[in-house]
DNA sequence: GCTCTGCGCAGAGGA
């Protein structure tokens, strides 16, 4: 339209406020579902919808921003900075003013990173998140430099820094071929440009003046209003990323390459005007910015200027960060509409591009639009139908982890902590600075405050907010009972603990997704997708004489071309199995990959085998990476993963990235075992692993992506599992699935990532797998509900001693001192329940009770399990038992025993809920016990539900 | 409505 300064573009969205923003002048608004639709049909006019909220109004978008109009979709978020309000026909309407930024889907946090890809071309976002970044020397040395440059800021020595960093990454530069002098002289090279760069800059600023007349010593960096490696967070422009540096206020971009055009890169200049809003946005007013290009010496005289210093200082305009801000949106939008980018959203030239090629393969393969164009022939249409259904389930996982993120300050410190996602209250206790430069923080926590938290984790500490107050990222090293410390790089007065939401694993199971299906085997693939049998070399060894089950399952994970699928039900011994199985691929000189979920499973599994080893073939027939020898007496056996997340007894075998790189690679690659969960195995450093064989275990708790990290580093592999029991937690969709035996199959199965690839093949492939069937663990009486309702009764105990199982076997028991309803094997006590949600107190206050009954009789607390749905339930429950009581949730309880259970239903009158929904869940909660199971509940409400109801005639017998 | 484990975070560079 026209207007007094000329010619105007607008666009008027109909909006519904949402809550008025915290700062005077912002608006933030939700899309309007309806009346959206109608203005893209009828160009722009507003119309007028019958039912019509009383929150709807209008905001107008002026200029440039009807770029960012342009990608709303109803029910999308809108924030405006700076909004003008005016009244119109008795309505509050909203336009953006000169100073407004628009910001789409602001709860949406984009990486800085992206953006400066995105701006490259959106094709190329795209493809770098499909694979991942390959292990490649630059990106490693480039790492290296970033990391040297920021202890100088710290005040480290430069040498003591290079020698401490390089060998850090021993492991990565090992397998890359790489020397530590080699790779030691290539960062001093680019470290040096950065140091004298930094004097350069320190002699001109007045502190230097002021240190030399008034000490002996310079000032360091960080005293020079510099700081460096800080992670920012906007929640206005839904942006957050780590700058290099900030130098008084304004941001400072490292990059180890060369650039000798007078003006800096623009995707550079937009990855620092990213910083530059974030900076704005905590208190700070950014004009100019500087890159540095490391890269650049003396030799390389700038073309225009003459310089010979490495630092581009650029000014960045208003202009420049509204346009970082309307990429983001274009970001932000496609990812929140979950759709792909073809690459015309940019203007990039393909023909410029390097990636052209990979580009074109992809587009290609999956069929997908791009502006590069396709080449080569399409995949099948079941495995481009199976990547979409995946990547969609994984991109829906993506934005649940952004909606974690979005709560960081959507949600006080109060709600954080009810929903164990901080600790706050904390006391400040001191920061210590540390020799690198870095600090280690001390607090003090009250008296019995949980969170899912735990030592090694990152998070935001804050002192009050994790995003407005003072925050930093930080390493929980140590967390007691009522002191934690952490360590940061810069000092903070810690009063809160937040999580940080991450999406590596995201980023992960679509890499290993994308793996499976581009470069995955085609004969792989034709088993995948139902286009052969997997075949088997027939084996005439007998592995397991005493377990016919058993022994034919090793005879089919050691003899199979493809798969083997092992389902072992509670207590069946499929651990033991998979270790006599690797043992076997070991004995005929294979290299194995053992792996699962959770490093609790690898770990168990790992000892099994270790005691596998230790056991047949005898002492020192092992060799943990500190003792190998190489004389190929012992097998070596490599646990990779992290320190905290590697059990106490399974660290000797794990792999430390640090050290002489040569030998650091050796390790690795001559373990003939290498145990790691399967996200690990989506690393870069496990990529670059081959394996014969493949071993997941709990394999039902896996998604199909996530199988495929693992399965993607074997030529076959071997899955072992229960899908009748817990599948795989996904955030995105509460899907749940009523499994009982047989009959009740007419329930919409869930597909995508609740179903594992375990359960898939199973029903794909029964001739590939076997089922264990004999049981090592509960009483008879205890395993009959189990094994009739979701083992077609084929589950059975192994032996008569573990069938006759009593507690009257355990020292010093007696069962006739108990009361007589706690003396059978399975017991159903009724209670009443006290109504409320997701706890109950007079269960809890029973089956206190019934912990000191079980006591008396001469039962070890120790020996006593105490499982609940809920976990609200479970903290009421532990403060009525004692500490040595192990209590927890079902399905934290899933691969472990106790001699007793005592299960706590915690439902009054009806049985509402998913929990419930899924028997699988109780099929774990009954197949804990060995020896007693206590059922305690309310009758009338277990009897609402088929499946329960025959579970209380069951222990009621 | 509920269950909840992983992961060197985000970003390293190439032409």
């Amino acid at each position: 339209m026209s207007t007094s300064y000329g010619e105007s573009e607008l666009a008027e969205v109909p909006v519904r406020l949402a809550v008025e923003s915290d700062r005077l002048g912002d608006v933030t608004a939700t899309t309007s579902p309806f009346d959206a639709v109608e203005t893209e049909t009828d160009g722009g006019t507003l119309s007028d919808g019958a039912a019509r909220a009383a929150d709807s109004t209008t905001i107008t978008l002026w200029n440039k921003w009807t770029e960012s109009a342009e990608l709303l979709e109803p029910g999308m978020e809108l924030l405006v900075t700076d909004a003008e309000e005016d009244e119109f026909r008795g309505e509050q309407r909203y336009a953006t003013t000169g100073d407004s930024y628009v910001v789409v889907a602001p709860s949406f946090h984009v990486n800085v990173t992206a953006i400066r890809n995105w701006v490259e071309c959106p094709r190329l976002y795209y493809l770098n998140k499909l694979s991942g970044v390959p292990l490649n020397y630059p990106v490693v040395k480039g790492t290296l430099v970033h990391e040297v440059f920021g202890d100088l800021l710290r005040g480290r020595d430069l040498e003591e820094s290079i020698d401490a960093r390089v060998e850090e990454r021993g492991l990565e530069l090992g397998l890359l071929g790489e020397t530590a002098d080699a790779v030691a002289e290539d960062v001093r090279e680019n470290a040096k440009a950065i140091e004298g760069w930094l004097e350069q800059g320190r002699l001109t600023e007045e502190e230097r003046a002021t240190a030399a007349d008034n000490s002996e010593r310079a000032f360091t960096p960080a005293e020079s209003s510099w700081r460096s490696e800080q992670l920012l967070i906007s929640e206005t422009f839904g942006i957050r990323g780590r700058a290099d540096a900030i130098r008084r206020g304004a941001p400072v971009e490292l990059k180890t390459g060369k650039n000798l055009k007078k003006e800096p890169r623009f995707k550079d200049k937009v990855q620092a005007a990213c910083y530059a809003l974030l900076l704005e946005e905590h208190g700070g007013d950014v004009d100019t910015g500087t890159l540095l290009y490391t890269k650049n010496s003396a030799l390389d005289r700038n073309e225009e200027t003459g310089d010979l210093t490495p630092a581009k200082e650029f000014s960045m305009g208003d202009g420049l960060l509204k346009f970082v801000v309307r990429l983001r949106n274009e970001l932000a939008a496609m990812e929140v509409a979950g759709d792909v980018p073809t690459g015309y959203e940019g203007s990039a030239k393909c023909e410029y591009c390097f990636e052209q090629d990979t580009c074109m393969v992809v587009s290609g393969r999956l069929d997908q639009e791009s502006k590069a164009g396709q080449i080569g022939q399409a995949l099948p249409a079941e495995e481009r139908e199976y990547f979409e259904r995946f990547s969609r389930a994984i991109e829906a996982e993506r934005r649940a982890v952004h909606r974690e993120f979005a709560k960081l300050w959507e949600q006080d410190a109060r709600e954080r902590a009810d929903d164990d996602r901080a600790l706050i209250d904390l006391a400040f206790v001191e920061s210590t600075e540390l020799a690198e430069g870095r600090w280690e923080l001390r607090a003090r926590r009250p008296g019995g405050a949980t969170s899912k938290l735990r030592e090694g984790d990152l998070v935001l500490a804050s002192d009050g907010h994790p995003v407005r107050g003072s925050a930093e990222l930080a390493r929980i090293e140590r967390l007691d009972e009522d002191e934690l410390v952490l360590t940061a790089d810069e000092p903070v007065e810690v009063t809160r603990l937040d999580v940080y939401p991450s999406e590596l694993t995201t980023d992960r199971l679509l890499a290993a997704l994308h793996d499976a299906l581009l470069k995955g085997d085609e004969r792989r693939k034709d088993v995948l997708f139902d286009r052969a049998e997997p075949a088997f070399e027939p084996l005439e060894e007998t592995f397991i004489p005493n377990n016919d089950a058993q022994d034919e399952a090793v005879r089919k994970a050691v003899g199979a071309d493809d798969c083997a699928l092992i389902h072992g039900p509670p207590g069946t011994g499929k651990t033991y199995t998979i270790a006599r199985a690797i043992r076997a691929m070991v004995e005929r000189g294979e290299r194995v990959l053992l792996s699962a979920f959770t490093n609790r499973a690898v770990d168990n599994a790992l000892e099994a085998l270790l005691d596998q080893l230790e056991g047949e073939i005898g002492e020192d027939s092992v060799a943990s990476p500190a003792q190998r020898n190489g004389d190929g007496e012992a097998v070596d056996v490599v646990r990779v993963g992290s320190e905290s997340g590697v059990r106490e007894d399974m660290q000797p075998y794990r792999l430390d990235r640090a050290g002489e790189p040569g030998e650091r690679a050796a390790t690795l690659q001559n373990a003939q075992v290498v145990a790691a969960t399967t996200a690990t195995c989506g690393s870069r450093v496990m990529k670059e692993q081959r394996f014969d064989a493949a071993l997941v275990d709990e394999a039902a708790q896996l998604t199909e992506p996530g199988t495929h990290a693992a399965i993607n580093l074997a030529d076959w592999f071997v899955l072992v599992g229960d899908h009748e029991q817990l599948p795989p937690v996904v955030q995105s969709e509460g899907r749940t699935r009523r499994v009982s035996s047989g009959a009740n199959g007419d329930e919409p199965r869930a597909a995508d990532l609740t179903e594992s690839l375990f359960e898939r093949l199973v029903d794909l492939y029964p001739g590939a797998g076997v089922m264990l069937t004999k049981q090592y663990r509960m009483n008879q009486r205890i395993q009959a509900f189990a094994s009739q309702e979701f083992y077609d009764g084929e589950l059975r105990p192994a032996t008569g001693d573990v069938a006759g199982r009593t507690l009257d076997d355990l020292s010093g028991v007696t069962r006739d001192d108990l009361p007589t309803e706690l003396r059978g094997a399975v017991t159903f006590v009724d209670v009443d329940g006290d109504g409320s949600r997701y706890t109950d107190s007079e269960e809890a206050a029973r089956i206190a009770e019934m912990v000191e009954e079980f006591r008396a009789a001469g039962l070890s607390p120790a020996d006593i399990g105490v499982i609940a749905p809920f976990r609200a339930q479970v903290s009421e429950l532990s403060k009525h038992v004692p500490a040595e009581v192990a209590v927890d949730t079902v399905d934290r309880f899933q691969g472990s025993s106790q001699e007793v259970i005592i299960v706590s239903f915690t439902a009054t009158d009806s049985l509402e809920g998913p929990i419930f929904d899924d028997y699988r869940r109780i099929n774990v909660a009954l197949t804990r016990p060995k020896r007693a199971l206590v059922l305690v509940g309310d009758a009338n409400a277990l009897a609402t539900d088929p499946v329960y109801s025959r579970m209380l005639e069951w222990a009621r017998r």
